[in-house]
RNA sequence: GCCCCUGUAGCUCAGAGGAUAGAGCACUGGCCUCCGAAGCCAGGAGCGUGGGUUCGAGUCCCGCCAGGGGCACCA
């Protein structure tokens, strides 16, 4: 692709220079892979584009530019169509060696040096540490940690990083309501606070701690309690969100912890920060961060009358941290649809704080609507009610679920009818793409058991379309991974994978691999290239989804 | 009231301003003496609505209708 682009701007400047087509402003070439085969591999509709500046009829300007575009040895065909078109066709031969480039490039196949090994932190899930992880957050979660591998594998230095809020009101609440269930388990009356987290996880982590420390906690004073009760609820609720996460297949490289930032000092810095450049108004009895004048709706208090830190307070602290503190290029937030009202006066902030705000993307992803058949069940985590990320796990399995949250693009909201889901796995596409990894490798064991060793097939035999059909899939990787990596977009990857599965069933379909047929031995080596090169294909892009490649099922 | 997201096949969803809008599921009919039939092949039906921009609109802009989310000294 970046090929053809290249040869579209030559040709146009040549043209140009030579006086074969007017000069005009110069655009950005466009190269596309056309829906109809007959349209060739790709094409592009940059006479179209030109022909107003130009003022030439668009058909015309692709006669003049077809001409000069060099053969080369990777293009069989090169023509102008109408209306304004020019189409380019991939030389059978040139696509049948790139076999042999797939394999020598072998699992790093599809890296693409986009990056430049630029630092990007990618945020995810974060959710408090108040409560188990439900699918909602799942959705965040697979989300954003298929964008880092799709980062990684287009060059950038990826972190990713999950941050807890284990300070501020909700934590408070958290405690209090522990404490509470903690001593209903102790056989005492205690009321929740108001607001209090309601849920039957509460009841169970208090009994847990009740069975482990006994009535040891009754004897402190309350306060002393409560403080020590915290300490280890939290950390179980941290323990738990962590092993969800393993579970989901997810590896952070950082758990940050939001009340390091008021004892590293980043919470001040920030706000010094803010109140230098005279973004700090004191009102109130609160000290509001003035955003009406960044164009926001409104001003935001970031310390309360009581002088306590809003959420958005210690946010805008840790995004000092992730910037100036530790220096990340581009910052990638995965947030929920929820918090969809905090994103301008967040971005509003990083300006405050003098930060290039394009430096900061924030991904939200739509809600996830939850239904057992009919009944639709309302995620709400202080009401209690909500379907847990192990629930679905347990139900689901892993790689439907990361499959299933994945293929669908964040923009849309998602029903998830948990019966459905259940009883489609094992008929949906997750199987369908993994069987064809199973395939492949028991054709490649076949070939071994067959004491058949395929390493000086001759690729220019693979000349049927089918093998030509894949070839072209597995090609189409690499231009994915970049592409995705620029849109941060990742939820094209299981429809490539779809394809690039049937791509391979089609041609094992049509073409035997394995044949003991005399006469056969050459065409069997080279397709065990061939199949080969799928392997790593398909196993590369299930890797991306973090899914599992099965040898066989 | 204001802001964000979404309306595409019976269902769940893809769709890069381009050429004849695609998958899976479900339904129907074919294909295993041969590398895994969890597969392959074939079949029907669709862009919420009214304008606009453009050579060209599912895609961009405006209105309307419908669904979801947000508009706290909660997070």
């Amino acid at each position: 692709m970046h090929l053809i682009r290249e040869l579209l701007a030559n040709a146009l400047a040549e043209a140009q220079a030579s006086g074969q087509l007017p000069s005009a402003p110069p655009i950005e070439v466009p190269v596309e892979h056309p829906q109809s085969a007959e349209h060739g591999d790709y094409a592009s509709s940059l006479p179209l584009r030109l022909a107003r500046a130009l003022r030439m009829n668009p058909l015309e300007i692709a006669n003049r530019l077809v001409p000069l575009i060099p053969a080369g040895d990777a293009l069989a065909r090169v023509w102008p169509e109408s209306p304004g078109f020019i189409n380019f066709a991939l030389e059978p031969r040139w696509l049948a060696a790139q076999v042999e480039a797939v394999i020598e490039e072998g699992p790093a196949f599809g890296n693409v040096p986009l990056g430049g090994g630029e630092s990007v932190q990618v945020e995810f899930v974060s959710i408090n540490p108040t409560g188990p992880i439900h699918v909602g957050h799942a959705r965040g979660g697979v989300l954003g940690d298929v964008l880092a591998r799709v980062l990684d594998a287009a060059g950038f230095s990826v972190t990713r990083e999950y941050y807890f809020n284990d300070a501020g009101n909700q934590m408070d609440n958290f405690y209090g309501s522990l404490h509470a269930r903690y001593l209903q388990a102790m056989g005492q009356d205690a009321e929740l606070p108001q607001g209090g987290y309601v849920g039957e996880y509460m009841v169970d982590v208090a009994k847990e701690i009740a069975d482990e420390e006994g009535d040891r906690l009754l004897d402190l004073p309350a306060e002393q309690a409560v403080e020590e009760l915290g300490r280890i609820g939290l950390g179980k609720m941290m323990r738990g969100i962590q092993s969800d996460m393993e579970r989901l297949r997810i590896d952070f490289d950082v758990w940050f912890r939001e009340h390091t930032l008021y004892s590293d000092g980043q919470y001040e810095k920030a706000m010094d920060a803010l109140g230098s450049n005279n973004h700090l108004a004191k009102r109130e009895g609160a000290t509001w961060f003035v955003s009406t004048a960044l164009g926001e709706d409104k001003d935001n208090v970031l310390v309360r009358g009581t002088g306590v830190p809003t959420y958005f307070a210690a946010d805008v602290a840790y995004h000092y941290n992730k910037f100036v503190e530790r220096g990340f290029s581009r910052v990638i937030d995965v947030w929920g649809a929820d918090h969809q009202g905090h994103v301008s006066r967040m971005k509003a902030a990083i300006g405050a704080l003098g930060i290039d705000p394009d430096r900061l993307t924030i991904l939200i992803n739509q809600m996830v609507t939850l239904k057992r058949g009919q009944q639709i069940l309302r995620a709400s985590k202080r009401a209690g009610e909500f379907i847990t990320l192990q629930e679905l796990l347990d139900e689901v399995g892993t790689d439907p679920c990361r499959y299933f949250f994945l293929a669908r693009s964040p923009d849309s909201q998602m029903e998830f009818d948990l019966e459905l889901a259940k009883k489609s796995s094992n008929e949906n596409p997750v199987f369908y793409i993994q069987y064809a990894h199973a395939r492949v490798a028991s054709i490649l064991k076949l070939a071994a058991e067959n004491g058949i060793d395929h390493g000086d097939g001759d690729v220019s035999l693979l000349t049927d379309p089918a093998e030509l059909a894949l070839i072209r899939k597995i090609l189409e990787l690499p231009e994915l991974i970049e592409s995705m990596a620029v849109k941060l977009e990742p939820h094209h990857l299981p429809h490539y994978s779809q394809d690039l599965a049937t791509a391979f069933h089609w041609f094992y379909q049509q073409c035997r691999v394995v044949s003991t047929a005399p006469g056969d031995e050459a065409i069997t080596r080279a397709r065990l290239k061939l199949v080969q090169a799928s392997a790593i294909a398909l196993g590369r892009a299930l890797s991306l989804m973090g899914m599992e490649a099965p040898e066989k099922m």
